[in-house]
DNA sequence: GTCTATATGGGGATAGAC
DNA sequence: GTCTATCCCCATATAGAC
């Protein structure tokens, strides 16, 4: 699963074969079908790795004092990855925009986890005292995947540390209100 | 080109066979290949189309009086294609995301079409006496490429009204300054 | 320049030995 | 449960008649 997560982000999903993630995982062809009975299973078995690896980020988020910490924490981390994302893209930001063009009915279960880290995000803002907590959390992701496109198109990685700047100085406006 | 263009924005450049597209053309797919030498050739030639695209927009804004009318008239024309962008993405961001998990040199042609929207939006804040100019630029080109993922992975055009709102309010608070 | 028929390669999927 | 060999479809690309 790490083997397949990792290069669907790095080749897309059409982009990749079976043969490559079996090589990736250092086992044969035949096995992948052993566990994975399709390549759709497959992908949405990335899918749900990407819904465990988010919650198991917000788990750890959750563990710190205030809401704007955590906001900014998250925005940190996607600073830090910077330079995948230059390269690949936002890794489920990408995947989630493949998935959108095929037929298979994955795109429903990627806009589960997209709407997991806006429920997430609108929480915080919420725990804040917002109103318009789930506008707030829109604005946030979406400029997230925004720099995260720009970043990959530009392949430019300081773009996304500048932006990562400006989300953070725009949280701390917002719990200093 | 308008079928290819057509097609590879509705399905992915991986997902769509020539074949796709000659139908679309309602051409035979022999004659494909009398026009474009390959598949390569066409997507390259759909870049070229985009940058074309892009050009006759911000020479139509260039018309209008003000730089505030022009960057909420782009603002505008994203908003109206708020229904093909909850089905697709964005036309051209949903190609360069592809282009940039493929081998082929194209996306650098992407590159210099996302950098060249940017240079006009730049030049319209720069009129509004902004010295952070390109900033703002990249700030509204992000707002857009964010949007668009998260309008069509959610399958919700009203999230992109809501941002194109949002975004009118920001320019005129720019502009008004 | 238009169109049909077809060659070629590669990727998803399976059979079956071990 | 692991691994090799292989089937088969289909997409790119070409040949060549018209």
């Amino acid at each position: 699963m790490d083997a397949a997560v990792r290069v669907f982000h790095e080749q897309g999903v059409e982009k990749t074969t079976l043969a490559d993630i079996a090589r990736a995982a250092d086992v044969p062809l035949g096995n992948v079908y052993y566990y994975f009975k399709s390549k759709d299973r497959l992908v949405e078995a990335a899918v749900d790795a990407h819904r465990d690896r988010l919650g198991a980020l917000t788990g750890r988020l959750d563990e710190l004092a205030d809401p704007a910490s955590r906001l900014k924490e998250l925005v940190a981390g996607w600073v830090g990855q910077r330079e995948t994302a230059a390269r690949f893209g936002c890794p489920f930001g990408t995947l989630a925009t493949e998935l959108d063009k095929r037929d298979d009915g994955l795109d429903v279960a990627a806009a589960k986890v997209m709407r997991a880290l806006l429920d997430w995000a609108e929480s915080q803002f919420a725990q804040l005292g917002r109103s318009d907590a789930r506008a707030l959390a829109v604005d946030l992701v979406a400029a997230y995947q925004g720099m995260s496109v720009l970043t990959n198109t530009l392949r430019d990685p300081d773009l996304m540390a500048a932006q990562g700047e400006r989300l953070r100085s725009w949280i701390d406006g917002i719990a200093g209100r």
